[in-house]
DNA sequence: CACAAACATTGACGAGCGTCGATGTTTTGG
DNA sequence: CCAAAACATCGACGCTCGTCAATGTTTGTG
């Protein structure tokens, strides 16, 4: 569930504000509280930091588990539903999985949150 | 817990990007994530949505209940939750109680998210 | 091939959340 | 003062979520 296919693009020919806003769909409230329920929690969050701080903005898992103060499991488990909501990639480079942000993924879930 | 309080305004002389940026503190991760969890729920998105859309931009429970689909304790649980959590605000006249949106609240809160 | 390292997966547990019916509270109207 | 309307609160239920120990899987190494 990529954040790219979150919510269709809105009319882009609504030039004009409209007095009263089009309230969002059921079905696009769904998908949007989804992929925010990915990102509303303490140790994901930080994991988001932690790779984008990290050198090259890419990390591993070890590079997060002892920083994070969590089990390897646990931290796994966190950057499994980050990535199937699209913020995060894996790309397995030998024994170690690299994790980095996607691109423009936050920029758009925060615009997505500020039109609602 | 309203929303501007949420994290320090960041250093305004960080005129250029570095390299490695800052990871978000614990406390900070914390806070964020418990705004982003009152947002990250279907339910309360359609709330928000509805009440900007909203005749004046704001609604009272009844107006909110039937669309909703959900029981009138249900609606005031999720109200309640983003009034508590500085996205809503509640005023009431007479029986009734009209709640709006925090103006800049859903944007900064979005702010806050594309920069994490 | 055997062993170790890096992750992923599984199963289980406790805590928290969304929902509702029932009930309490406050305000208006007669 | 009493009845009705609009909300809020309470208590309870099922479900989801975050976490961990144990185990499985894959890759590199001797």
């Amino acid at each position: 569930m990529p954040v790219a296919e979150l919510l269709p693009l809105r009319d882009l020919a609504a030039c004009c504000a409209p007095i009263t806003r089009e309230v969002i769909s059921e079905l696009d409230a769904g998908r949007l509280a989804r992929t925010l329920k990915a990102v509303a929690d303490p140790a994901r969050l930080r994991l988001i930091s932690m790779v984008a701080a990290h050198e090259d903005g890419e990390a591993c898992v070890c590079d997060l588990t002892e920083p994070l103060e969590l089990s390897q499991p646990t931290v796994s488990h966190h950057l499994k539903v980050l990535v199937e909501s699209g913020i995060l990639s894996r790309s397995k480079r030998g024994t170690w999985a690299y994790y980095t942000i996607v691109p423009g993924s936050l920029d758009s879930l925060a615009g997505l949150l500020a039109t609602v």
